[in-house]
DNA sequence: ACCTGTCAAGTCTGG
DNA sequence: CCAGACTTGACAGGT
């Protein structure tokens, strides 16, 4: 089994290199001028996109070819006070010179909504920020020239009370939404609220992959099923996608502190997921999610590229021999 | 150069 | 009905 590893949205080894940098409401809300002050964001916006490039750079230095973006590449994109408010001609340039090298070196990338982003909602408004929201991280991926392959991730949302009623308004919200939207969402199990069973049974009904948090399973286990128990029918899901499976890994910051991330990824339970799935999967796509980033990925490659039955293929890809 | 409180957004809990 | 926790990188305003 093939896997490679990526990570979120910046590196602590690229210097000034955030891809997120971003201007208060509040602030924004201060400029006289609202033509001027869009202008700053954009220009914001532009050096997020060139700070991404840079990290795509720093990647295929590294072998790294996984990487979600950051969500927040456009400051105040869905805020209301820029309403009305379209950068993406002035931004098209940039987007598409960002597009070209992810897809000239096949990396596979996404973004991963903020929680803000939930279709369970019982309230409209709420809804539709949510939907605002999703369009307009299609259009970012469309923009970059980044075919349905890279995905928009998030959460199934909050339970209300009733986590019947929840998913019966995400069930019939789903076949509402642009397909343009529809076609790149996956959904992960979250650390509260919806299990990984409960996630995977809705991924399938709803016809989507499933990206499973290892950590996120840990502490919302549900019925305690280990993760492996479950791994065929989340394969399934990613069947026809022509994408390997992708997971989360993170490790509890500390006992007290069990479901903020660690700096760092303890190696040994996801080893023990590796080798009893290694079987099933022939690719898996690993995204760190650690305090420490890209630093956090290259230790966990070292660590488990140490391990018997781990053989490395490059700085960030390694393969899990299957044992007989 | 460095420090600290604050920041757009939602949901849940508890008062 | 409202306040606070959750979580997070970066701003804003100060020294």
């Amino acid at each position: 089994m093939l896997v490679r590893f990526g990570y979120v949205a910046m590196s602590v080894n690229v210097a000034n290199a955030s891809p997120s940098k971003t201007m208060t409401a509040t602030q924004f809300a201060k400029l006289a001028d609202r033509e001027a002050a869009l202008r700053k964001l954009e220009r914001i916006a532009e050096e997020n996109i060139h700070n991404t490039l840079r990290l795509l750079k720093h990647n295929r230095a590294h072998d790294i070819h996984v990487f979600r973006f950051s969500s927040k590449l456009i400051p105040l994109l869905t805020h209301p006070a820029t309403e009305g408010w379209d950068p993406f001609p002035h931004l098209s340039p940039s987007f598409t010179e960002l597009g070209d090298y992810a897809i000239k070196h096949a990396m596979r990338t996404s973004f991963h909504p903020d929680h803000f982003t939930v279709l369970t909602t019982p309230r409209e408004e709420v809804l539709r920020a949510s939907l605002f929201d999703l369009s307009q991280q299609t259009r970012m991926l469309e923009a970059m020239g980044l075919d349905d392959r890279s995905k928009c991730n998030i959460h199934i949302g909050g339970t209300y009370g009733d986590k019947v009623t929840a998913l019966a308004r995400f069930r019939s919200r789903f076949p509402e939404l642009p397909s343009a939207v529809r076609s790149r969402l996956t959904l992960e199990n979250d650390d509260k609220t919806y299990t990984a069973l409960e996630t995977l049974q809705f991924a399938e009904e709803l016809g989507v992959p499933m990206v499973l948090d290892l950590h996120h399973h840990q502490v919302n286990p549900g019925e305690g099923e280990p993760p492996e128990e479950l791994w065929p029918r989340v394969q399934r899901t990613w069947e026809g996608t022509s994408l390997p499976p992708k997971i989360h890994v993170s490790s509890p910051r500390s006992e007290r502190d069990i479901r903020a991330h660690a700096d760092y990824v303890e190696p040994a339970p996801l080893l023990h997921f590796l080798h009893s799935i290694a079987g099933f999967a022939p690719q898996l796509d690993i995204m760190i999610e650690a305090k420490q980033k890209d630093a956090a990925l290259f230790k966990l490659v070292d660590d488990l590229a140490r391990e018997k039955g781990i053989r490395r293929i490059d700085g960030a890809t390694l393969e899990v021999v299957r044992r007989i």
